[in-house]
DNA sequence: GAGGAAATCGCCCATATGGGGTAAAAGGAA
DNA sequence: TTCCTTTTACCCCATATGGGCGATTTCCTC
């Protein structure tokens, strides 16, 4: 009954004493089993994939291979196993990599027991725990707040380049004359710095513009 | 005193009994007062630029401008109020939408009250309150493992593309004839089922193939 | 060793594109 | 009021683009 197993927990941190009591929070709680305790990426490469782990904890700031680099070579061999990282720090880099190395969650070392328990349970049903603070980071990642140079005529007329149309589909589309959609296309590529559908494309996307 | 003042709260939301209960759950608790519903983002545009409000409760499937739209007007004007989604779907179009329209939060509108208030709070405290799933779908959307179907010449290419170069810059930078890079690009259209700089350069983007 | 991508190069041709202008009406901001 | 932005519309013209063909070599897989 997998329901009712307890969570298999490895940790992987270099700092002896993080590490014993890190085990001894999980091992000393009921439904949490920690199985396997490495100071380093090396050694946890070596073993972990070979076993039954559902949550890895897993250092960031590790000597030799650090946990975001541990990360993106375990990930792909243990595609089941959520790995939440521990860190002191929290700068975006940081945060970003880690995710996209396949991190499931992202949380301060200064968490507490409780929280922690919480988090792991969450990420082994599909979450992504992460401190308030990160999550709103990565939040705002997407935000890019600043008003479009654009005005909504012209986003219309962009998106629907981007959706591979031409002059007289657009015209047609937007009741408008080739001419006038020629026009708007100038003033979009002098906007944005372009001279092309490509670079004018991509740079709407990545402004989130369109 | 801020940090015992009431959290003030609003709601947009089209279904009465929804609003209703809403408003219940949040001017029955202390702590928090619901000081405005509203039962579209019409009505909302027009009050909520110009009153106190800590966070706005969006519905996202709205009649007329959706939460989505709503939000992505009403941010700039807002820019110190957290905006939670509510919702129903949760597919990734519609969560990744709204957050890059700004909205801080994003919820199913099965959350039970306690774990809505909670999401107020964090939001409140700058934190990035969502399901379980849905915090994990964003952390997803950074993993992307998925290989490309272009090969590694042609992703160069779409690359120099969407710089805004044309097929003889593009032929000079990697030391080509431009009949290969013609031929390149068609290659690319096929793949990407597009037939035009534009589009190709939007799929690309979209599916991070460049 | 056959089949299949990948990368390279070529030609023809109709049409789309981008840059250079001009201009007028409407609406908001200074 | 004046100024600026937005939206609309038009002209000319050189060049870029996309689609239709075909071709060789290399390399990988079956």
């Amino acid at each position: 009954m997998l329901t009712t197993e307890n969570i298999h927990v490895a940790i992987v941190e270099d700092d002896h004493e993080i590490r014993q009591t890190l085990a001894l929070i999980i091992d000393g709680t009921p439904g949490f089993w920690c199985k396997h305790t490495f100071e380093d990426c090396e050694e946890a490469l070596k073993t972990l994939p070979g076993v039954y782990i559902n949550v890895v904890l897993m250092d960031v700031e590790l000597p030799g291979i650090n946990g975001i680099q541990g990360v993106r070579k375990l990930k792909p061999q243990m595609p089941d196993t959520d790995f939440i990282m521990l860190t002191i720090k929290q700068d975006d880099e940081t945060v970003f990599a880690s995710i996209c190395a396949g991190a499931s969650g992202y949380l301060m070392k200064d968490t507490p027991p409780t929280e922690l328990l919480k988090a792991i349970e969450e990420a082994r049903k599909g979450g992504a725990p992460m401190s308030a603070n990160i999550a709103r980071r990565i939040v705002q990642s997407f935000h890019q707040i600043k008003k479009s140079p654009l005005s909504d005529r012209e986003t219309e007329v962009l998106k629907l380049l981007s959706q591979g149309m031409n002059y007289r589909s657009v015209a047609k589309q937007l009741f408008l004359s080739p001419h006038t959609v020629k026009t708007h296309i100038k003033n979009i590529y002098q906007k944005l710095h372009v001279n092309s559908r490509g670079a004018a494309v991509r740079k709407a996307i990545e402004d989130k513009l369109i």
